[in-house]
DNA sequence: CGGGAAGGTTTTGTATACAATAACCAGCGC
DNA sequence: GCGCTGGTTATTGTATACAAAACCTTCCCG
């Protein structure tokens, strides 16, 4: 993307990140405009970029409103991340060369450092998660496979701000980073796969924990709950 | 999406889906802005649209052309696109109404009345069979997944220009929607996710067989082939 | 007092002019 | 002939002005 129209789009990014503007929050072009110093032209790709994401929202009458998750939604995220990324775990299996699964463990060295400080280093653990989750996903090979997912892992990122991090549950990522690296080095991609899978699904779980109490237990008459 | 883009991006779409213009061959948006007869901003727009679905790619440059898949972009769409409406219909079949069943039954009729005219008729059959999978994917109650899925669903549309469909294919196709409706009707998640996996995976067997010979069959020593 | 139309204001959509960049081509030195 | 360099054209990117649509307020009439 070109210059204006990527500055514009990081720094709104950035502006919806810093949760210096609230879910449900109306925002207007010429606002964002200014806020990033470039016409509206370049802020609407940019706008159009995130909308994509999920991060902006349209009205049925076209006005543009900051997203805000239900507790389903981010559910739903997760599942279907942790089909995709399972799926590209057992992929990279079969692709990964010695020297990237040597970096994938280079990564998780400093994942492991960054979480045996203390107090643990949150902001450098999450890089080299970052980093570890899309070496597997650009080893899978499936171009269409990393942009879904790629936006799909945005999701836990956006709101993380509201998240505290248990140093256990930091060592568990760790120790399941460690595993799918013993799996890749046998290239095995089932068990890969299911790693993964329970990798994805505590992290769901211990995420739900401090979003929001979940909405329903027992009793899911309504619509679009529960897997 | 407003009048003149919507314009825009159908009438492109068109263009690209009528055969009229190759694989790999440069566009610019003056003409696209000239065939569509809207300025260069709504088409802009469309172009944008038309890239997320991967029917028109961008050189390093950001020079615009038509794309042309390879036999693996094809494989690689259609795995994806079997996860992810293996799942749907898992979900479908906790959640549809005994009217959806009924309606699905419908189409499934229409779609083989098509299939039994002598010639099939076989716009009808892909009408119908288009409306059936959404169905489907409206009531698994996961916009992302719609969204997702709607994407991948393009692929074969668009090359269908070259397919020739045997009626023995066509009654397969029937038969499928029909078991996956007793799958419904049983409320068997599992059932359905099964049936629906070999429907997609036959056919992407079936398209692969008149898209063009497979690359390689044994000796797949390169890089992104073969899951 | 309520409903609903009229008009003004805000916001998004489109066209167009211009700027920046990439591709092309010709001429020159070697 | 080959490769470079300069300028020329083609193409995309950005700003801005204007058009269309949605929203909101107010005021009028029932």
């Amino acid at each position: 993307m070109s210059r204006a129209s990527e500055r514009a789009y990081s720094a709104i990014r950035a502006h919806l990140l810093s949760g210096s503007v609230a879910a449900g929050e109306q925002l207007t072009e010429d606002q964002l405009a200014q806020i990033t110093g470039v016409s509206r032209t370049p802020v609407r790709e940019a706008v159009r970029r995130l909308e994509d994401e999920l991060l902006l929202v349209r009205s049925d009458t076209k006005r543009l409103f900051v997203a805000d998750w239900s507790r389903d939604d981010i559910e739903e995220m997760f599942v279907l991340r942790q089909m995709l990324e399972c799926h590209a775990a057992e992929r990279a299996a079969k692709r990964l060369s010695r020297e990237q699964i040597a970096t994938l463990e280079a990564l998780n060295s400093e994942l492991t450092a960054a979480v045996e400080q203390s107090p643990p280093d949150v902001v450098r653990f999450l890089e080299a998660n970052r980093a570890f989750h899309e070496a597997i996903i650009d080893a899978a090979h499936s171009p269409r496979l990393g942009q879904m997912l790629a936006k799909l892992v945005e999701a836990p990122v956006v709101l993380r701000t509201a998240r505290t991090y248990s140093q256990s549950d930091l060592r568990q990522s760790a120790r399941d980073h460690d595993e799918l690296v013993a799996a890749f080095a046998a290239r095995d991609g089932d068990w890969a796969r299911a790693v993964m899978g329970s990798h994805l699904r505590r992290a769901f779980h211990t995420f739900a924990k401090t979003v929001g109490p979940r909405a329903d237990d027992a009793a899911n008459d309504q619509d679009s709950t529960e897997a």
